[in-house]
DNA sequence: TTGAAAGCGTTACCAG
DNA sequence: CTGGTAACGCTTTCAA
């Protein structure tokens, strides 16, 4: 690959005239194709080995049509350069989709997020999968019409050229249902200020959970109380917190959207005066197994990055492949109840 | 690149037959190469559009040489099929890897762990990044011996065939000394039996720091207390601590050299009974940011992920093209005290 | 200004 | 059983 060396990298044709045969030959012998006798193919073997040849794999991707490659973008936050280190979601779905990848023999390249458009179409890739597309996805409508499949949600495939759609599969949520149904567990629990976390982008995720949310207080008669964070950081949750509880009337339950360590909001709430469950229910959307050996153990409504990689993989696999499969895949959230939004009677005994 | 299409893709020479014109007109009307006449560049773009035509990347880059594709490559388990999302430093290194990556305009790939020998070379890359690479790793033997230049620690280097290392960079630290650092600094805080907990596997990075420990431990005319784990894993690391605490003459100091979460193993060493730092000072090998917000804040030792993969990024565009830089570079791992090691005066008070 | 043709390094088809 | 030769799809040099 290296262009910059001295010594050029030593080609087929290179063997071939060392060992004295063909081009065919030496590819046969490698390969292990052909019906060559044993003492070609040794002979062969052994010039290629002394020469220290290695196939050119671009070379051999144009050959075959295919390069093994699928793509991973995660567009949430598409205007700050890539910030999903500390998001346990990103990088759990980036391990499951690896995992998942390598399991069909394809490997994953992280896709840029931002920076020169178009960018993303110079890398050689077979198949694309595209978490939290933003509203009208350049990226998913490049790759679409260049005629590579792409996994996303129903929204940006619906956003796309009909002609172009064909090669378009999905995973999706029902996020408004998952909010809803957490809402309803926090108010049955005997909440009645609901305060929510949320972020402010385009992502389907966060556009239907707050639409969700307001929504809801709508319904209920309730003055919605959120917090919508523009980019991720630790600093900038915890200060929304911190200032949604200090609010006159403060909430009696707290409803995180977006990701942070549930063991830190947790003594974070506790520095701020407040007892979980006691003075505030809490319930925090995260993938962090962290919030379960907490103490309290805490809610969790998870979204499943594990499944949900593996699914798009398989997606993307199977039209790959020719094989006719679903044109896409519907999870429903996973909301674990803990004692951090306990039942109403711990609440009233420890107030009465 | 999708095969299995029934219309195949619309390549450069259908572009140019629809305009009438010829392959050059097109690449260069296209690629803003040539000097054509604006109305000749502009027909043959409006034909491309109509067209949906896109470029096949394999071949541009078969033609360019080089696929602006860097390797990322996690080997420290190499036997346990991928398993660092729950691996904060991990993470923090694919990140910056693709962020600096992304800066210098290459693309990263994530490279399989294990999985059929040499399935990597198939990949098209200009450079790879191996972490952790195992003792006489294959890996980094195949990549060097087919010329593609790596980026890995100096024993790894120094294991590969001396004609293939010319393409060989690296990045290191010095653990033992980072590990001794450590160790005095919670003797000198009062610790008289410091527990270690740490990875059994061949990685540099395991086996220079618990051959440190047992050294000063000798030195010391102290008796090790270790616990090595052959794979990562929150209740394998628990249950560790756990036994570890449950000794006889239980430690009075724990260093943990494998990845936790700080703010979980704080409150599982209050779950069995003991203070931090009061019975217990506690250091962490770890790059959980979460590490300064819990209280006591905790000590941490970090091998700074994101200036590592900077710096691995560099040594790699570096001398893929053409600059001669430097053969590698040396880090000190980055000991922050904070309270949960304090000074021995609160411990006395404590117990006094 | 435009086009024909020569690569890039491999694999695969067919003659010999 | 082997070796020429034609793709794969693009860019670029060089003539016209």
């Amino acid at each position: 690959m290296s262009q910059s060396d001295r010594t050029p990298r030593v080609r087929l044709v290179d063997v071939a005239r060392a060992a004295g045969v063909s081009k065919t030959t030496v590819s046969d012998a490698l390969n292990g194709a052909g019906r060559l006798p044993a003492a070609t193919r040794e002979h062969v073997q052994k010039v290629a080995r002394a020469l220290g040849y290695r196939p050119n794999a671009t070379a051999r991707l144009l050959r075959a049509g295919h390069t093994r490659l699928l793509g991973l973008a995660a567009r949430e936050y598409v205007e700050t350069p890539w910030v999903y280190a500390d998001l346990a979601y990103f990088s759990q779905i980036v391990t499951a989709t690896t995992q998942a990848a390598l399991a069909h023999g394809y490997g994953v390249v992280l896709l840029p997020t931002y920076g020169p458009d178009d960018c993303w179409l110079d890398i050689p890739l077979d198949g694309v999968f595209v978490i939290d597309p933003v509203e009208g996805d350049p990226m998913v409508r490049d790759f679409l019409a260049a005629g590579v499949p792409v996994v996303a949600d129903r929204r940006a495939l619906a956003e796309v050229p009909v002609e172009t759609r064909e090669a378009g599969r999905w995973v999706d949520f029902d996020y408004g249902a998952a909010v809803r149904q957490v809402l309803d567990h926090l108010e049955a629990a005997g909440a009645e200020r609901i305060a929510v976390v949320a972020g402010a982008t385009t992502a389907c995720f966060h556009q239907q959970s707050v639409r969700a949310y307001h929504e809801w207080c709508a319904e209920q008669g309730r003055e919605p109380r959120i917090a919508c964070l523009p980019a991720p950081g630790v600093e900038h949750t915890l200060q929304a917190v911190t200032e949604l509880l200090a609010a006159p009337a403060p909430p009696d339950a707290l409803f995180t959207l977006v990701e942070l360590s549930p063991p830190l909001l947790l003594d974070t709430i506790r520095r701020l005066g407040r007892s979980v469950p006691g003075d505030l229910l809490l319930a925090c959307t995260t993938e962090d197994s962290a919030a379960c050996y907490t103490d309290p153990p805490i809610s969790t409504l998870s979204f499943l990055p594990g499944e949900t990689a593996q699914a798009a993989v398989d997606l993307l696999v199977d039209r790959l492949e020719g094989r006719e499969g679903d044109p896409g895949h519907l999870f429903s959230a996973d909301f674990r109840v803990r004692a951090s939004s306990a039942v109403p009677e711990r609440r009233g005994a420890r107030r009465g």
